[in-house]
DNA sequence: CACATATGTAAGAATCACTCACATTAAAGA
DNA sequence: TCTTTAATGTGAGTGATTCTTACATATGTG
């Protein structure tokens, strides 16, 4: 085996632990799933890699900064999925900008605890300009599905207010629906019908949402 | 001084520290408000109280039952505004409906450390029937102002959809402001007009987000 | 092969949640 | 009024946690 020691390997490597920090941020993804955003431990993260509970923090200077890196992480995973998503329907297409918005309630639902923690939690996101810059990624796919539907340009203040609403109508449904308030409404509420029928409301309103004069946009 | 030992004496009563339970969760919502919904502990709590760390144990069971009346207080609070923000212009209005949702994010950007404790974290909410009842109250102040605008009566099903889609709005609006997510669409919204606006869309659209056949509403 | 660097461990300091035995007070009954 | 009882608070202690420091071990480069 001439590659026994290959520096890439991927696996079980040697005694130095093969690549320690995805596997933990790969075990606290999990437990954040699990025990909820707050109750997750450094050690328990540690414990199950299988390493001293001081390893952690060669690696990540903070507790705080383990979460980032699982933000970090997640982030990446859900504007791969909002891009897929508008990339299953024709450009410029209602049915694409919904599929955005689906995506987005689909990570919600089928990762509610990171996904609490990417937008629920404040604790050390101020300086993280690395979050930052995903987070207004992530709405870039919105402004890009827009305005591919409005033939307009993305910086036009009509697709970034409507990429506004629909961001926020999302966002809120997604929170409402993990936490079970959808219940309270007595609806039962299919995602896709409900998105694309918001979604082409808020695409098709005559001149939708603008506010009175100039308020809204800056 | 005859009423030296006035049974309801509220302020600086006895040694028996008057009454620990709201003085406790008085500092524990100033202490989430400061340190962020994770960044709070009991042991502080008590220290800012000025009794011993053992003394919460007898008025609350858990860590997550100090949360929890803190959620409970908070939300009383939140209908109270929701309710007062409504009765500030002619019922039936539209700007009855956005009132009420002015006063929603109105107290999440006065508090967003409560904001976020109350509809982000789900530590121990699961069991908590009375936090359960009282966001269904919430919701009821806007299912009211929506009612009350379309001349239907609260149970009927298209006022139970609009008023979900204005909560839903409301609710996502309010958390990517106090995320500050709102200047990544390069907008500055002025809520008011941004409330008003998106209300008259909804409840005047013709038979707005009817899903299609009869998907949305069970 | 030496040596700098990256990565791990072990032990410890400080804090925290929570418990238990005990002290003090308030309220209710004899 | 005196005694009893339950409510409320304290002090000390347990086990777990975050994070630091000193030290051990592996990697790769000259």
């Amino acid at each position: 085996m001439p590659d026994a020691k290959a520096k890439t390997a991927p696996t079980r490597a040697a005694y130095h632990h093969g690549d320690l920090r995805a596997q933990l941020i790969s075990a606290v993804r999990s437990l954040v799933e699990t025990h909820g955003p707050d109750g997750f431990s450094v050690a328990e993260a540690a414990r199950r890699a299988g390493v001293s509970s001081a390893a952690p923090y060669k690696h990540f200077k903070d507790r705080a900064e383990i979460l980032r890196g699982v933000c970090s992480e997640a982030m990446d995973r859900l504007r791969a999925e909002m891009e897929a998503g508008a990339g299953r329907y024709p450009e410029g297409s209602a049915e694409a900008v919904a599929a955005v918005g689906l995506a987005y309630v689909t990570f919600a639902k089928t990762e509610p605890g990171v996904f609490r923690l990417v937008f629920g939690l404040t604790e050390g996101h101020e300086n993280a300009p690395d979050l930052q810059s995903k987070g207004e990624g992530c709405f870039g796919v919105v402004v890009g599905a827009v305005a591919a539907h409005q033939r307009l340009s993305p910086d036009d203040p009509q697709v970034l207010y409507r990429a506004y609403i629909l961001w926020t109508f999302v966002h809120g449904h997604s929170f409402l629906t993990i936490d079970n308030k959808v219940s309270v409404a007595s609806a039962q509420i299919d995602d896709w019908s409900y998105l694309l029928t918001v979604s082409r409301a808020i695409l098709t309103q005559p001149s939708a949402g603008q506010p009175t004069s100039g308020a809204g946009i800056g």
